[in-house]
RNA sequence: GGCCGAGUGGCGGAAUUGGCAGACGCACGGGACUUAAAAUCCCGGGUCCGUAAAGGGCGUGCGGGUUCGAGUCCCGCCUCGGCUACCA
């Protein structure tokens, strides 16, 4: 009867750790700073399906090192929450009329029943659901935060982390207002502000699908139709909250470099962000004489923002100026319409609109021909006063740089594509070095063109057929440029980043509800200025809702709120009407991570002195498809925070990795389409919670995709009854030792075994490299299972040290053993390194690299002692015979290897 | 197209700084226990030649190289997976 049963120990053991508090962290600060220890799994959304087998595979493995942590003596933070906003309990909201709220409670519900099941040790008293009121109230007030802060990109100053910075994001009340504006009153002193903080507004095209009357998020949206019913789906402006992440793109890079993150991460986050550098420089598109504009640049400098009389330009390559043969501006570019001549209307009209339709991805997945249409427009070159033709081409993106070009088809692959395609003249201005030849792409570009062979090239060489610059090369070429350019006022070196401000702003119900009110005119309508909520009547909660449906237009689902929700009035009489976007699922994630640290604090966001002692994050565990977005947004509100001296540290997270993903047993990704998810409810009830935990752990390195098999979950539960019998007498009807369990004295073999797997298993738990760990104390259960005599000095260590992969039989095992306490507070076994000592050692000999014999010499033995015992050896001496040997190499411990001839 | 990662038995995988390739587990074959089965235990194994012995040849995606010695380092390819997508 007392075979191994995790039903019966695993219930009993997880109702002890909750009853005895176990993993329960007391809320004092504490101040030993040397032992804290914060160890973060990424917080699961609670779906509907329930866990997933990828969810224990990054939770098991934090669960061993904080239990490995604590048993060494750290002071360890380990919290479990919910990232519980999001689409699925809206849908089924709309669908049943089920209030999101019920279904998302339900939901956790089930996940926490499914993670207390397996037996993480998680400070359960710490958990957090961003949906709670009590959360989402510091969510709403970060973004108050973000509201009123601008970035001062040119700010010096020193961080409470010693480290000099430039740029800083400072209080919107520091901002300083232009004397013009000043004067134009109190309102364009708020719009001027209002333009400049952190949280603004702007148009952006949002996926509105008019067949499902709503709005859809970007992963609705699959080849530029619904998910839900394949409706086409358009791309209107709307007006939206962005973020402006892109103020800290320079400090989001270069900080990287001090994290101890995968190297492959990190470059994808410095590809996300995309740095570059170039110059933007001004064409004059206006009817005065180009000369007397240029003279008149040169007296008032660069502005700021350009007029309407020139095109302004981002290039990356100002070397190029002179083989600009056309310019191209964005269908959406503010100057179309003026630049665009009565006989180019209409076309340039339906170019513009068919182009609104398309989204980004169609335009350049989709696209493969260059397309667009000519203005009719001509702009001044700054560098020679030639007329350059403009374009219209949506090839020219009007989220990045200025949404305008020149071109320089003779060395750009896509302008030169595109000059072919429309006939425009290539002209050469950059002479490639002699050891050039072409790359895949230039070459594949090589077109006839008046029986002349045309190849771009996108290289670095020496200036031609410009003017004074002739036999520049372009690195000197593109400083002297620049710099000429912005002594006339004609340019300004530019820094420019693929990432984009933050589209922050979602027409859901089930978000965290904006603190922002807009005022209104005495029509009702919005005036355009804004009120932040005050801090005290966060949190800004839900309104009632009975109906979930979309409201069948673009505007938000919260424009369908109660009056009392939607309008008030100020002390001031000003009425007011609540923003009515609310929040994407990335917010609540973004700071969850502060919050574990003081999950009840209802006067702060987080106790100041327990984020110093906490922060940062030790080790943060998680799947790679966050390796971009929700890791940057977090390391990027942490910033705002310590630029506004809320945390002390510039980085959340400290060290990453990232779980490779689980596939099915097919070896593809796990899906219920493809009918091969596997279900951790199912692998607990047949195998418990220790095989499971164990087997996932077993299967690979942890960051490396692998295939689950159910024959393996058998493999490590068969190892588990191994070690079952090893200590328990299985047959007998109570539960007893077994009869070879003694009190005895270990023999040296069986302490130098022991004290190899202490030594293997402490060593591969600090590199997170759990697979061989298992293998060890498989290694030890083979050997010691065999053993007659099995002496509780041998026993106990090894039961602690599988107590972190397997906690219930491991706590089983302790308690029959004799120990009425948790294991939990013991202390981690410490190997002996002095009883790992082997009396002999094994050598290969090798003869020309080849192992030929093996030889049993001391440990210890020197070289030349080593290379006579080799000698001695018959089968050697055989080898040897008859041949001269040239050289002899020999590793003491390790190898011996004559080489012969 | 660009970037990143990975290729080792029938399978998952192991192998400190270059030093016995295949630990550990799965699957498979043989055996013990049993009336039988399950469970458990024992034995076997990269591959080819050789009689199951001794012994030898070949073996870490492919082709070269460095080295006394390469899964590991260098050069050139091939295949698979992930991310990304006209960023001027």
């Amino acid at each position: 009867m007392p075979r191994y049963d995790s039903k019966r120990i695993e219930h009993k053991w997880q109702e002890f750790w909750e009853e005895n508090k176990t993993f329960v962290l007391p809320d004092d600060t504490p101040t030993d700073a040397a032992q804290k220890f914060y160890v973060l799994d990424m917080f699961p959304y609670p779906s509907g399906s329930g866990l997933h087998v990828g969810h224990p595979e990054g939770y098991t493995a934090t669960d061993i090192v904080v239990r490995h942590a604590r048993m060494n003596g750290r002071h360890v933070l380990h919290p479990m929450g919910w990232d519980a906003f999001g689409l699925p309990a809206e849908e089924h909201a709309v669908k049943t009329g089920t209030h999101p709220r019920e279904t998302t409670e339900q939901n956790i519900e089930t996940f926490r029943r499914q993670l207390k099941m397996l037996g993480f040790s998680y400070d359960w008293s710490r958990e957090i659901a961003t949906t709670d009121p009590e959360y989402y109230r510091w969510t709403q007030w970060i973004f108050l935060q973000l509201f009123d802060t601008w970035y001062d990109a040119d700010y010096r100053w020193n961080g409470p982390d010693g480290v000099n910075r430039t740029g800083k994001g400072r209080p919107i009340a520091e901002l300083t207002i232009p004397k013009e504006i000043q004067e134009q009153g109190d309102d364009a002193v708020r719009r001027y502000q209002d333009r400049h903080r952190l949280a603004y507004i702007s148009e952006a095209p949002v996926n509105w699908c008019p067949a499902l009357g709503t709005v859809l998020a970007n992963e609705e949206v699959i080849d530029g139709l619904s998910e839900r019913g394949s409706h086409p789906v358009e791309r209107i402006p709307l007006r939206q909250w962005m973020l402006r992440i892109t103020a800290y793109a320079d400090r989001l890079e270069s900080e990287l470099k001090d994290l101890n993150w995968p190297e492959s991460i990190k470059l994808l986050q410095r590809n996300w962000i995309g740095r570059s550098t170039g110059a933007e420089v001004d064409f004059l598109i206006g009817k005065g004489p180009f000369d007397s504009w240029r003279t008149q640049r040169t007296g008032t400098g660069w502005p700021e923002e350009p007029s309407d009389d020139v095109l302004r330009v981002y290039t990356t390559r100002p070397d190029t100026l002179y083989g600009a043969t056309y310019m191209v501006i964005a269908p959406e570019h503010p100057l179309v319409d003026q630049l665009t001549v009565d006989e180019n209307k209409s076309a340039v009209q339906e170019y513009c609109r068919a182009a609104s339709l398309k989204s980004e991805l169609d335009r350049t997945d989709l696209a493969k021909e260059k397309s667009g249409v000519f203005t009719g427009s001509f702009a001044i070159n700054p560098v020679n006063g030639e007329p350059v033709p403009v374009w219209v081409a949506d090839y020219v993106l009007i989220s990045y740089g200025t949404g305008a070009i020149m071109a320089v088809p003779a060395h750009d692959l896509r302008d030169f594509e595109f000059a072919v395609r429309f006939n425009l003249p290539i002209l050469p201005v950059v002479e490639p070095p002699d050891t050039w030849t072409p790359s895949k792409d230039e070459a594949a570009l090589t077109t006839n063109i008046n029986g002349q062979k045309l190849t771009p090239f996108s290289g670095m060489g020496r200036a031609i057929n410009s003017g004074e610059y002739n036999g520049t090369p372009t690195a000197e070429f593109k400083a002297v440029i620049t710099e000429t350019l912005a002594s006339s006022g004609l340019g300004q070196s530019a820094v420019n980043y693929k990432l984009r401000d933050w589209l922050f702003s979602r027409q859901r119900y089930w978000g965290e509800p904006f603190p922002i009110w807009h005022e209104l005119d005495t029509h009702g309508n919005q005036t355009g200025l804004m009120r932040a909520e005050s801090e005290e009547n966060l949190p800004v909660p839900h309104p009632h809702m009975e109906d979930f449906k979309p409201t069948g237009n673009p505007e938000p689902m919260l424009s369908k709120a109660p009056k009392e929700w939607l309008y008030t009035t100020a002390e001031d009489g000003t009425p007011l009407k609540r923003e009515t976007n609310s929040m994407p699922q990335w917010a609540g994630s973004c700071w969850y991570y502060l919050r574990f640290c003081d999950p009840k604090n209802s006067d702060q966001f987080i106790d100041p002195a327990k984020e110093k002692y906490w922060l940062p994050v030790d080790l943060y565990i998680g799947g790679a498809e966050h390796a971009v977005l929700h890791l940057l947004y977090s390391r990027f509100w942490h910033k705002l925070l310590f630029d506004r001296g809320h945390v002390s540290n510039p980085e959340p997270f400290y060290r990453l990795v990232n779980q490779g993903m689980i596939l099915g047993e097919n070896g593809e990704k796990m899906s219920k389409s493809r009918g091969n998810v596997i279900n951790p409810d199912d692998v607990v009830s047949e195998y418990g919670a220790d095989a499971l935990r164990l087997y996932e752990m077993f299967m690979g390195p942890l960051e490396q995709v692998k295939p689950w098999s159910m024959k393996g979950v058998e493999g490590v539960f068969r190892f588990l009854g191994r070690v079952w019998r090893m200590v328990i007498d299985d047959r007998s009807e109570d539960i007893m030792l077994n009869a070879a369990v003694s009190e005895s004295e270990p023999t040296e073999h069986q302490m130098r075994i022991l004290h190899k797997t202490i030594k293997a298993v402490s060593v591969d738990i600090e590199r997170l490299s759990f697979n061989t760990a298992i293998s060890r104390m498989m290694e030890f259960t083979n050997f010691m299972g065999h053993e007659d005599n099995r002496p509780k000095a041998v026993l106990e260590p090894f039961v602690l040290i599988l107590s972190p992969f397997a906690p219930h039989i491991a706590e089983e095992l302790w308690h029959v053993l004799g120990h009425t306490d948790s294991l939990a507070s013991e202390a981690w076994p410490e190997h002996d390194e002095s009883l790992l000592i082997e009396e002999t050692v094994e050598i290969p000999v090798q003869v020309n690299g080849r192992v030929r014999a093996k030889i049993h010499v001391p440990s210890g033995t020197n070289q030349t002692a080593l290379q006579s015992a080799a000698e001695a050896d018959s089968t050697v001496r055989k080898q040897l015979d008859g041949k001269n040997v040239v050289k002899v190499i020999t590793v003491p411990g390790r190898m011996v290897n004559f080489v012969v001839k």
